[in-house]
DNA sequence: TATTGTTATACTCTATAACTATA
DNA sequence: TATAGTTATAGAGTATAACAATA
């Protein structure tokens, strides 16, 4: 579906008796889900930006996040904090375990599976990859005073828990 | 980056003194972008399953619903349109002609080009699949009320105007 | 037999370079 | 030479089946 849109001032108006400058998708205009994706894609691309300085993807960041209120946690309750099938979940821990942010360990009466936790290093960077998020979040919404951002805040939660 | 949460009530509590049933992503709690995508993620596989029934997906609808609001269009418009490459407009087209929702027709003094327009049949399907999708959004939020749902739109499209 | 983590695989989405035909 | 559309291709992201080790 659309991300983003808006032409770049054709020449001659696509509609006749139409501002050059209007939006192509008025028809989606009314729809929260068309709304939400575009906003939605206005964060994480901005936030993929800033995580980039630490060759980090938002989905690592926020396993991270996870991990660190959850130390311990299975694979399988990573994956499914993470919405993300248990498959999916081997490359992101090994990458992070490469980059000694986070560790498995052998430490369950289950010996299937792993506890995973951050390490030293994987705390002190989530700290500041938080407040990259924060500050993401902010430039992200500059247009929001901060009483709209709560306001947003407050209704996208009311939509999806 | 995590698109839905929440444990399926694990048998010991993975965090001591915890609530069982609290969510995972507690640090993740304060940012918009991850509010944002996980409403998102819920909007857009509803509105995907819905729009299955007629063998299409939501980047299919949108170019239907761009088109029908910019008869002529060329394929470079439609693709800033849904923020999407040139090349990718290409399959998403011929799908739309092959079922012939739309047509493109070389009609411009510039003979590279095409113009893109609806056929009758994209134009009755299109009333139909926005009322499909206006059902899938209030479906999606029905926490929200009538005002809540405004005020949700009006502070997204402030986000991404 | 069921489950944890893993491998292999495939399908979609996305992005880039290069080609064609027009300009 | 530049542009519209196209082709080919490669990289992510995502999903499923099947396997090994353990329960």
């Amino acid at each position: 579906m659309a991300k983003s849109s808006k032409l770049a001032e054709p020449a001659e108006p696509l509609v006749a008796g139409t501002d050059a400058q209007a939006p192509l998708d008025s028809a989606l205009d009314d729809l929260i889900g068309y709304a939400l994706r575009r906003a939605q894609l206005k964060l994480f691309q901005n936030l993929i930006g800033r995580l980039a300085v630490h060759d980090l993807r938002p989905a690592q960041f926020s396993a991270l996040a996870i991990i660190d209120q959850n130390p311990g946690l299975m694979q399988a309750d990573l994956a499914k904090a993470l919405a993300i099938e248990p498959p999916q979940v081997v490359p992101l821990l090994n990458k992070l375990e490469s980059r000694a942010l986070a560790v498995r360990v052998r430490c369950k009466p289950d010996k299937r599976s792993y506890g995973i936790f951050l390490s030293k290093t994987g705390e002190t960077l989530l700290k500041e990859l938080k407040y990259i998020a924060a500050q993401s979040d902010l430039d992200s919404t500059v247009a929001l005073s901060g009483a709209e951002r709560e306001e947003l805040l407050r209704l996208l939660k009311k939509v999806y828990q």
